[in-house]
DNA sequence: GATAGTTGTAATATAACATATTACAACTAA
DNA sequence: TTAGTTGTAATATGTTATATTACAACTATC
């Protein structure tokens, strides 16, 4: 099983809003567009990311932009806002009705949880560690690479564009 | 979303085989009760376990017993054992169709892809660092202490045992 | 202030996947 | 030979994520 892919979306969403700024309207649907996922999903993980002050929205007249700098903007921030994991439940996902008449059954329960949680913890620190920032600049680092190859292919000038 | 139940039902299994060694035929059936889970799931788990040469299994008679001492199965080998995590796709889930026509999303997986992979790698490693001897050892103790807790209390011998 | 375009959100549908269940052939100890 | 068990396939059920449809609330702009 695998984590949400409301967190990559989110993590892209943002990219693109930085991205895109100043150039397009940046709404759900040319986000959608970007991304390849449905617009309503596009509004849906930008209203969380509005919750946790990561963007800001306006109705009507459309477009997003981010509220805080991109090197603020950790993926664990990301990863909570996105609701990557449920609050109560965690990372791990507990067989629910061991046998409260079996001495294991009764009592692995906290051992095994307490340790489940030690790893999930460890992996969320690491998640704070990185930020948007990374991404947006590698990211950056590769479209410009991308076109530098064009022009030294000396292919010709049918640079694609978004649409 | 949340890693598959075959990694606790396997920690579940693995501990349950050394508790109850000798006291009882440790049977797909007997585990099933134990854990709370369906007697073809433990048998399933329990083979995944035997391939990855943590358990060994007999036809006919039944029973399962450990092939190498509790110490040396880490979480890891556990976590490897049962696929908790699909090999090619990894633990987070990508958003599937980025926008080939847009620089962000032709360029953006490599990135984000990466980073997201030494997230798994660090909670990786800090599994290989956790063993299900730990958890046997703390779980024996919460049942001692349990039966200990039954003795002060000088209620009774009802002491419930599993069927 | 009417209009056109957008967001926020509910309701529902579809798809993907995990777990449960049924069934049975292959096997083995006694 | 028998009784009991494993290994596994096939199928069913349940749960969750994502997609889609629909529309009221809202806002910049003409």
């Amino acid at each position: 099983m695998q984590i949400t892919s409301r967190f990559t979306i989110a993590v892209h969403i943002i990219t693109a809003i930085d991205y895109f700024k100043g150039m397009y309207r940046v709404n759900s649907e040319f986000l959608a567009g970007s991304a390849g996922v449905n617009p309503v999903i596009v509004r849906t993980v930008i209203g969380m990311l509005r919750e946790a002050g990561i963007v800001e929205t306006r109705r009507g007249a459309g477009g997003a932009e981010l509220k805080k700098p991109l090197d603020k903007i950790t993926f664990y921030d990301i990863y909570m806002a996105v609701d990557s994991v449920n609050e109560e439940e965690g990372l791990f996902h507990f067989h629910e009705q061991p046998n409260p008449d079996c001495p294991v059954g009764r009592n692995i329960h906290k051992a095994l949880g307490a340790r489940l949680k030690a790893v999930q913890k460890t992996m969320e620190e690491e998640m704070k560690k990185v930020t948007v920032d990374d991404v947006v600049k590698e990211t950056r680092r590769a479209i410009m690479e991308e076109s530098a190859q064009t022009i030294e292919s000396e292919s010709n000038a049918d640079i694609r564009e978004e649409k």
